[in-house]
DNA sequence: AACCTTCTCAACCGCCCCAGG
DNA sequence: GCCTGGGGCGGTTGAGAAGGT
């Protein structure tokens, strides 16, 4: 026998609140805080599973609740959080305030996604979770005890993060921010290089147009998510990549950009080969609108640190393969 | 106006973790 | 060490809305 279910679910409602239920339930709470989620449908008069009960106040009627449209900043926070955290919609969450997990995992699903499908971007890479496999429903679960199974991971735990038989290889990408003085100190080639694969670098590189001291020459290797606007376009002059693009061969593609003149140019790029990838689109969106300095965001930097050093700490230093 | 398709998002479901007995 | 209950999480679903024909 599996667990027994949360609540007895006979003659209970299912399916969307209506106010009076929602009513019933805030002034539940207001009175008696929150927990006790199994005896608390009882209590407040609701005729709703305990877990339904938790899933509506966390989601729609806890107080401070954010609702409408995500900001620039906040989809933003979101790519960069994801892709150092995976679909740890919790995790992301805590960094949002007023926004919960559901709403983040169905703004990722409906809208990111797409998102980065257009951009040619496999969503799948920034999974980092270990994802059980999916069990068919029809199918009844295995007679060992599940608590016991669980036990047994647990004990497992370690061989099995380092066993060929863990369901999903995770890919977690190594999480880089390319600070101003970096990019001064960097060429393109590096610059590239590190942003290679990771959706969170492409915000950071908004501070190149603003710092931007590049080499004449450089090559981006084929899947770095790196749209060449992003180094070419600049607070003034600059021509634009797109009028000099000049096809190659299939897998190398030149362009020549001359910058108009020095002012306020800081670097300048004669030549630029490289292998283009498909993940332009979202650079240009995210890239392209306004080249906001970063810097002046501490809050995100504040946030985007605070996880460097976590990932650094939990995922990196025992796992040399990542680094 | 009617129908069909696609999208959105609130809600559900099953599994897992953890604390406590 | 085992078992249980409470709570939390992430994946998925499906009703309603929006858009297209």
């Amino acid at each position: 026998m599996g667990r027994a279910p949360c609540c007895a679910k006979e003659g209970l409602r299912k399916g969307p609140w209506s106010t009076k239920e929602d009513l019933l339930l805030a002034n539940y709470i207001k009175e008696n805080g929150e927990g006790q989620w199994r005896n608390l449908p009882n209590k407040a008069g609701l005729l709703r599973c305990g877990k339904s009960c938790r899933l509506r106040w966390m989601n729609y009627l806890r107080p401070g609740i954010k609702r409408g449209n995500f900001s620039q900043d906040e989809e933003d926070l979101i790519i960069r959080l994801h892709s150092l955290l995976g679909n740890r919609w919790s995790l992301i969450a805590g960094r949002l305030p007023g926004r919960t997990d559901n709403e983040i995992k169905n703004y990722w699903n409906t809208h990111v996604i797409k998102k980065l499908k257009i951009a040619g971007i496999q969503p799948k890479l920034h999974k980092v979770h270990k994802v059980s496999p999916k069990k068919d429903p029809k199918k009844k679960p295995k007679t060992e005890n599940p608590r016991k199974k669980q036990d047994k991971m647990k004990k497992n735990n370690k061989k099995k993060d380092q066993s060929l038989d863990t369901p999903q290889v995770v890919f977690v990408p190594k999480p880089i921010r390319l600070s101003s003085e970096l990019i001064r100190n960097s060429s393109i080639e590096n610059v590239a290089l590190l942003s290679n694969s990771s959706l969170c670098c492409s915000n950071s590189l908004k501070m190149l147009p603003q710092t931007c001291q590049v080499l004449k020459k450089c090559t981006i290797s084929k899947g770095s998510d790196i749209h060449l606007s992003a180094f070419l376009k600049s607070p003034s002059n600059i021509a634009s990549p797109s009028d000099s693009y000049e096809e190659g061969d299939n897998n190398n593609k030149k362009i020549n950009v001359i910058t108009n003149d020095d002012e306020n140019v800081e670097g300048k790029i004669k030549e630029v080969s490289f292998i283009p990838c498909a993940s332009n689109l979202l650079f240009d969106e995210v890239l392209l609108d306004g080249f906001c300095d970063l810097s002046n965001e501490s809050m995100l930097e504040k946030v985007y640190e605070e996880y460097l050093q976590l990932i650094s700490e939990k995922c990196y230093q025992d796992d040399p393969m990542l680094m």
